[in-house]
Formats: C-alpha cells, structure tokens, sequence
DNA sequence: TTATTTTTCTATAATTCTATAGAAAAATTT
DNA sequence: AAATTTTTCTATAGAATTATAGAAAAATAA
C-alpha cells in the first residue's frame, strides 16, 4: 500500500499534497488563505514571504513547504479566490428564471463572495495582473467565460423585452462588474457594512436608476 | 539679484526648485509623469527607481535630483493626479444648474481626467493606500471634499424631487466613484474606447437604470 | 520502542534595490 | 573666456528579500 501511494504519486503529481493527503492539503489551504491576506493588504510586491510566514505562525523559509515561490502563492491565491465564484455564477445562468431575478442572484453572489473569501477574491480583482501571462491562462478563461455569461443574460433581458433596446449588454457586463467590485472592496475594508442593504441598494440602481419617473 | 534669490530661497524653500524656478519645475513634471507611468503599470513597489529614470532618460542616481525618496515621488504623483480633478468637481458644484446638468458634468469630469492625466488618477486610486498616514493628509482631505460635494449634490436631487425620495445619498455618491473609477480604468487601459459614448451610456444607467418602462 | 515520514527550523548564498557622495558634464551668468 | 550654477553620472554602502540545503523536531507507522 505504501509502495502503491508512491507510485500513483509520481506519476501523477510528485507535490507533497499528493503524498500525505489531508492534513498537507488542509495546511496548504492555511497558507492560502495567509498569502491571500497579506497580499490584500500590502500588495503582492509588497508583501514579504517573511509576513505570510508570520501570519501562519512559522517561519520564512518554511513557507516553501507549501509553495514553490511567491509567484505561485499568487497564483494559487487568485484562482482559490475566482474559481468558485465562476462556477456559481454558471449555475445561477444555467437556471431559468425570470431577468430580474437572475440580475439579483449574480449580485448577491458576487458581494457575497467578497464577505467570505474577502481577501482572495480583493487579491484576484487587484493583484492579478502582478502574474506573468502563463500564469494567468486559467484566470484569462475563467474570467472570459464569466464576463460571457453575464453577457449574455443582459441580452436576453433585451430580447424579452423586460431590458430597454437600447442598453448596450457589453456595457452592462462591464458596469455590473464595476460595481459589484467597487462595493464589494467596500465590503472588505468596512465590516459593519449591511451586506443584505447593499445588494438591495446595488439591484435598485442597476435596474431602475435613480429619476423620480413621475 | 543673484544674492536676493538666494535668500529667498534659504528663507522660503530650500529645494532646488525654488533655486531654479521654471526649468528645474517643468522636468520635475516631466519626472511625475514618467513615475505615474512606471506605477500605473508595476504598481508602487513593483516598480523601481531604476524603470524611472530610464522612462524619463537619466540614470537611476539622477532621478533623487527630483525626488527626496521614492515614497515622495509616489505621494506627488497621488496629489498630482487628484487635484485639479477636485477642484473642477467644486466649480461644477457651485455653479447653479439642474441636477441632470450637474451629474453629466460630474461624469464627464470624471472620466475626462482619466483620459488626460490617466496615469496619476490610475496611481491615486490604485497605489495612495501603499502611502504612510503622514503622506496621505491632502490626499484625504481632498478624498472626502470629493465625496462631501457628491453626496450634496445627490441630496439636492432629492430634495428637489429630480431623484426619487428613497434613494440613498451616500450610496450613491460611492456608486457614481465607483463606476467612474472601474470605467476610468478601461478607457485608460483601452485607448479605441469611445469617452463621449462611455459618459452617455454611464449617465444613462445611472439616471434611468435599465428597465423598460414601459 | 524503533523506524519512517512529514513538517519546521536555522543558516546562508545570491540578488536586488534605495539612497548618498563626490566627480564630471552641461548650461548659464558675469 | 572665465566663473558659477545646474544637471547628470559613476560608484557604492547598506539593507532587504527570495529561495535553497541540510539539520532538527514532530508526527505517524511498524
């Protein structure tokens, strides 16, 4: 059993991740979350592998126990902050539903995801473009898929007629983007931000504005 | 005359600029604008002093003519990029013209700025925080001048009746930054970006939101 | 308990970067 | 043209940082 653990790990992954499982896997994400907060905070060039040590409480080069650079610390974190965020922005398209609830659901998931992974998903939003382009391969698809997708809902409200004709998706895409992530830093930096209120707040102004149509 | 400049210069500012007058203060412009570049793209401590001074073509020794530190050279670029933004953000405020007016030439203003001095409005917004308390005095004050006049000019809407009652002020003063400051950054970012178009289609979204009313 | 594996530590080589000092070159004034 | 001032250059001290190697400690398995 030992000599097959072995061999299924070298010709698959030779990371420690797949040698010892669990407990390394459960470490790593540890250090995950670590790289994520003090690159949220000081930026990735800022940031020290001296303070994410420090914030996992070991030492500088223990680190590269867990990762092979700093470079990739980013990476990891940048893909740990979008990854999930993307697949439930498909389930929520995927469904059929009314325009405005689906617009709703899409900026609940994006402001929630900021109150719970906060800081990777600050790090991917903000950080991201610190990584060379190979490393960003997975970022670019994941990103373009999910700009597609939101796309694309805009122009079926436009072709159920519930959206006005002449609302550019492509613009909408990129505002709704916009301020999801301008609000959701929000959200990071102060705490006591109603996250609920804010969604509402979000949604009201996206689709009706802020005329008094009287 | 040459024994008076240098009295007033000892008296008033020691700095070579003072000394110098006009052409020492135009390169030192010239060295904002090549650090605004260089932290655009590396961010502040991605960059170097090095990518500075060949931007501007002198040697890395030579930019400290310029500058004291490289942590002064990012706190200029900061003021530089938000200054005349806010005071032209006054002007509009003062000025007595209906609430639509004013937000389309808060917009305009807005964006337009990215589109000139793109590189220092992109530095203040994406690299001031990276800036010690003691460098960011003007810089806050103006920040929440900025805001202040925007949240005014929301609640004047309001109370006029040209914005419906339930709107939140200080929401949307953020709101209206924050898809300035994520547009700004596209049209900086992608020069075939029409500005006029950009500042319609924001104003339109902000104003009327996107349901067809009818 | 002993052996093995996993995790962390210490120490350090190698590199990079900021800031300074003093010399050199260029520009300006006398 | 000579003297003075301004601007740039070269060289470098000193500090910080990444990544690696091999030893030590902790955890797990035999």
């Amino acid at each position: 059993m030992r000599a097959m653990t072995t061999a299924a790990n070298t010709s698959i992954q030779s990371s420690p991740q797949a040698i010892a499982g669990n407990k390394y896997a459960k470490k790593k994400i540890v250090a995950i979350e670590a790289a994520a907060s003090v690159f949220a905070d000081k930026g990735f060039h800022g940031a020290t592998t001296e303070d994410i040590a420090t914030q996992m409480g070991i030492k500088q080069g223990s680190l590269y126990y867990y990762f092979k650079s700093k470079e990739e610390a980013l990476q990891l974190v940048c893909e740990y902050g979008f990854e999930n965020h993307v697949q439930r922005m498909q389930k929520i398209c995927v469904k059929s539903q009314p325009f405005e609830a689906k617009m709703l659901a899409i900026i609940t998931s994006h402001l929630t995801t900021y109150r719970h992974k906060n800081n990777a998903m600050k790090v991917h939003n903000e950080q991201r473009l610190r990584l060379p382009e190979e490393r960003r391969v997975l970022l670019k698809e994941l990103g373009s898929n999910y700009r597609q997708l939101l796309e694309a809902t805009w122009q079926e409200g436009i072709d159920q007629g519930v959206i006005r004709a002449d609302v550019d998706a492509h613009f909408m895409a990129y505002s709704v983007i916009g301020i999801c992530n301008s609000w959701g830093a929000y959200l990071v930096r102060d705490e006591s931000l109603d996250l609920f209120e804010t969604i509402e707040q979000c949604a009201d102004l996206i689709l009706n504005g802020t005329l008094n149509s009287k």
